[in-house]
DNA sequence: AATGAATGAGGTTTCATTCAT
DNA sequence: AATGAATGAAACCTCATTCAT
């Protein structure tokens, strides 16, 4: 039967809308309740059905992993962004720590998942996390040359100020300033005068 | 006779041991499944009967409550211990704040607990977070004065950075050693040459 | 194409079958086993699965009201009927009755329904109550006008006398006739010789 | 071993207080919590062990027929009491049933505790009932020697509309004087002008 | 005889996921 | 492709009853 063209098909941009949608959704609603937060919830902030968020996201855990990864390549696409500027090594190091903060600052309860997130599910995530570390090197490497952080900083060492900074955002009392430790944790990354650590 | 040692009644000793039994279990447990982990399972490896597991903690978060007040007073006891030691208040300093990353050390699974508990629950520790918090300034203050830490450090800023500790030890690959990220967590804290901080 | 016709679209249909035939189990089988009845049988006497059921009626005690409501909900409905009929208003006041008592004979069960019910639920059938009061009342103001009732009768005496036989029916020795016990609540609500009453 | 003697056994009498006690709050609790109390709470409120209450009764539901032969018995007692009273055998009987009522009003949530009682438990009650049954008759027939109730009166009538009153009880809103309905019920008994009834 | 901590079967309810429409 | 009602395993928790002290 020839039927098949009379039907107008729905434009794939609509499918994109309602990841998108959904996407957002999911990042409110588990910054809100959790990773305890339910699939109905997010399927209702999103205005589709749950059937449709499963089209999307065949898991719970697959949305919670993409909301992950969206995160670590934002993260690294800031990175990124400061490699290509022009300036001190130094400052664009700092700047782009910056930005990084600011940007995890918006949805704090991130912090929870990516706690919550263990052993398997990181897996697929591999990918991201090493585009994130290599960003990550680059900057510090340029930044050393100039003498701009510790001779030893590592990417692993960013990473765990990061996680620090995070997680004083999430169990942030109100009227808290999360700059105040973003420029201890800048100092700890900058060239120490009496470094503790024995290697190099 | 000399009877009266040999029996130590079992009164409520028995209570109190099934308690301790329940506590050493769950924070088993927990560590193993996180958060999701289940009461059946903490009282099947405590070998007592849920019965008697909601005896003594009349809920989930109850228990999830009492693992991590436990682990608060634990930092505090570490704390407190390093305050009544004679010598150099830098070394001592940099030794409690070593052992408290030891003891974090030894269930890294309860990074996510703390990470997971949010408002509510936490309002039941405010007390154990104030004694962790005032023991905290006490051995700041005292480095201070030797010059041995930032001026302006804060309680606040240890916790950020030992929670940053936590989290790299909870993302751990193996062959990762934490120990340094504690020795840059403590160069972070240690008198800095030039601090970017406003205040003082 | 009269097609149209043919397919009553079960969209919503299947819901609500569903919902009948929840209706129906609980009916029986709180009748069967009494308050104590288990969500999980109805749900198996339902052919449904317990989800469904609790997404039809989110308690036991949400099911447990609507099945006093219905029962309310029909004895109002006997009574409006008996309104809407020609006759002597004293035949017909009796026959409205004998009615309920009939419908209530069907499932002796529910009187141990509704003596549960305490407080709080019964809020939930304040409407229903009303509803009911006020049939009873218009009946009984006609069959009154006619002579036919004793001049003080209230709704709330009804209830009463219904109760009673709902109990006796509920505690019924096999070979037991509750119609006996009908007719003489019939002559207690009739124009009494000698009332004891003291007021109007 | 002669040491039996030293050891001054608590008397039976401690036990019977005991009983007493648990009785009386048995009687409280299930008034206020229904059916579902608690065992643990009428054990408190006696100020006695759990264990305790067990030796007393094996089980609840003994407990609760206790309760309700108790009242039986009261009931009983409160019908011979009148049995043994001169005076005009129509006002004997009301001045009986008035008694009776007073004391059901006491504790209406008997009622519920007396509705959910089913076939089974009856079975242990059978003798008082009969004892019940045979008072009430006894009394009923020197007031049908009267002439002052109806011919046709039976136990079985007395009891239905004693639940009756007893169910208004139960569910009374404040403010609700059960009196109005005892004197229905009382006229209810009465000689009646026209009864309905078909048999003597 | 009294106590109350322990027990654990079983109750109600939730929620990730499926599937008929 | 979308919907949301249905599913049911499994979670948390209760409470009648037992039993060591």
């Amino acid at each position: 039967m020839s039927e098949t063209v009379d039907i107008p098909r729905p434009l794939r941009a609509d499918a994109r809308r309602n990841r998108e949608r959904i996407i957002r959704s999911a990042r409110k609603v588990f910054a809100r309740d959790g990773v305890e937060a339910q699939m109905d919830d997010v399927a209702r902030d999103a205005g589709v059905g749950v059937g449709t968020l499963y089209r999307h996201f065949p898991t719970k855990e697959a949305l919670l992993v993409e909301l992950v990864r969206e995160k670590l390549t934002a993260f690294t696409a800031i990175l990124r962004g400061a490699l290509t500027r022009d300036g001190e090594p130094g400052a664009v190091f700092r700047e782009a720590i910056s930005q990084a903060a600011m940007a995890a600052s918006c949805d704090a309860g991130m912090q929870e998942l990516m706690a919550g997130l263990d052993g398997e599910p990181w897996a697929e995530l591999a990918d991201e996390q090493r585009e994130l570390d290599a960003a990550t090197e680059e900057l510090i490497d340029r930044a050393r040359l100039a003498g701009a952080v510790r001779a030893d900083l590592t990417s692993s060492d960013v990473g765990m100020l990061m996680c620090g900074l995070g997680a004083a955002m999430h169990h942030a009392k109100p009227g808290f300033d999360w700059r105040r430790h973003l420029e201890l944790a800048l100092d700890a990354m900058g060239p120490a005068a009496g470094a503790t650590r024995a290697d190099a």
